[in-house]
DNA sequence: ATCGGCTCGCGCAA
DNA sequence: TGCGCGAAGCCGAT
């Protein structure tokens, strides 16, 4: 009982509709949350699933609508589809998984899949990186499977960590637990349909962006990372995060924005070696969760994630004010985007994004910071960072990069001295790279990346 | 090496 | 209404 209240939160109904009573089954449509275990949507459906007295049948499909759809992110997401796929089949459920070849092409079967469900659950996300979700015909609902503290619990927009702080601390008791595990009562008949054989060439998609060098998509890998977090880098977290050559963050935000792994479980496998690292463990989960959760918070209490209409006044107000400050050195998007600026640090953070793709929170911060400085206007530099992220990263399109990106611009931030360009939002300096990071490592490191396609350290 | 000031406004105590 | 303090810093004074 009391693990049904806890989902509540997550669970959101999309109609007013009841079940159907001539379904086949019950329809989980796999978005967000890529994985078969610890994901609450698929806990809520296979437990719909036995109160309706159906199968379940799991349906997860990419297409090439995004604009910026690519070989990087389509290999990533499927590297993790076999192991998904059995794992679903394990449970019981059935497993479809359909990708699009061309632009428009509606997922093979769905109307056919849709047709006979008996309701539909699929994962809630903030609406403005998501989009608006389908009308469904048939009973819906979206469940918030991202979060640690289900989104729906902080019913106000927060101005910054310190105010979500305390009422996600409040709420951590309740939800720190594990995704209730539910066994489904009746198998999905029928043979398991063949996973469709991988012709990326084939996909309507931008070719020139190639897989990264470092990265690899799946449940398989999302745990690896953990793994060599907890044992090899957690206990140097705190001492070490801000310095990218030493390794010692978790890089599991691609992961975490597929959802090959979810922040709870990353926060429950914290949590068991916390006794050891109880320091190291409060730094990394004050970023996994109250971080986190503050960009997912923004995300959904706004309109336009990619927009500075959303910022603080003060931050629109000052960026305003010295929007027409020379700029000392200026750069187009292409210069930007081929790591062509006089700044050799900041050439080599651009390389990281276009090799591995992802760049250190760290000097993400620094990259960003320089774009605003050299780009004509706040828009475009706006604009320029989400162009690379849209085009590079593997964790892009998720709300935390956007947060991340518009914190350079001041959101959930404070003033500082007001200087050129940046008015009173918080500027960075490469003297700053250079005294606090080992700026020569990191070089080293992304020559080599750069020069073999291979890790220096593996 | 360390420290205070910079500057705004949220959120809570009173 | 007042006050403390804050997403990751910088700079200049000591």
């Amino acid at each position: 009982m009391r693990i049904l209240s806890e989902v509540d939160q997550r669970i959101r109904k999309l109609n007013e509709m009841d079940a159907r009573t001539d379904g086949e089954y019950v329809l989980y449509w796999m978005r967000w949350n890529r994985r078969a275990t610890g994901n609450h949507a698929l806990a809520f459906a296979s437990d719909l699933a036995n109160r309706l007295e159906l199968p379940l049948l799991v349906f997860e499909n990419l297409d090439c609508e995004d604009r910026y759809a690519n070989d990087r992110r389509h290999t990533f997401i499927l590297d993790g589809v076999a192991e998904t796929a059995s794992a679903i089949r394990k449970l019981g459920a059935g497993y479809q998984f359909h990708l699009a070849h061309r632009k428009g092409e509606e997922p093979r079967d769905w109307r056919h899949v849709l047709a006979g469900a008996a309701a539909v659950v699929t994962d809630d996300f903030p609406e403005s990186v998501d989009g608006k979700l389908p009308k469904f015909e048939v009973q819906a609902f979206a469940v918030d499977a991202s979060c640690v503290v289900p989104m729906s619990c902080i019913e106000t927009r927060c101005y910054a960590a310190y105010s979500i702080r305390p009422k996600i601390q409040k709420l951590l008791a309740e939800y720190l637990r594990p995704a209730p595990v539910v066994k489904l009562r009746k198998r999905f008949a029928g043979a398991a349909e063949k996973l469709p054989d991988v012709a990326l060439v084939q996909c309507e998609i931008d070719h020139t962006v190639p897989p990264s060098t470092t990265f690899h998509g799946g449940r398989k890998h999302a745990e690896l990372h953990l793994e060599r977090f907890l044992e090899n880098r957690l206990r140097r977290y705190t001492s070490d995060k801000n310095n990218p050559s030493a390794h010692a963050t978790s890089d599991l935000s691609p992961y975490l924005h597929f959802g090959f792994i979810s922040a709870l479980e990353v926060a429950l496998a914290v949590g068991r070696h916390a006794k050891e690292h109880k320091l190291m463990a409060d730094a990394f989960l004050e970023e996994l969760i109250v971080r986190r959760e503050l960009a997912f918070n923004f995300s959904r209490y706004s309109k336009k994630v990619d927009s500075l209409d959303e910022l603080p006044e003060w931050a629109r107000a000052t960026l305003d004010k010295h929007r027409k400050d020379a700029r000392e050195h200026e750069y187009t998007v292409k210069q930007f985007e081929s790591a062509e600026t006089y700044d050799d640090l900041w050439n080599a953070t651009q390389k990281e994004l276009l090799l591995r793709g992802k760049i250190h929170g760290y000097y993400r911060m620094y990259w960003g910071k320089k774009i605003i400085e050299w780009s004509p206007t706040p828009e475009e530099a706006l604009a320029t960072m989400i162009h690379l992220h849209d085009r590079y990263a593997l964790d892009g399109q998720d709300p935390n990069t956007y947060g991340n990106i518009l914190w350079c611009f001041g959101l959930h931030d404070r003033p500082w001295n007001e200087r050129p360009i940046f008015g009173m939002v918080r500027w960075m300096s490469r003297g700053g790279m250079d005294r606090k990071t080992k700026v020569g490592d990191y070089l080293k490191e992304i020559e080599y990346l750069e020069r073999t396609g291979k890790e220096l350290i593996a």
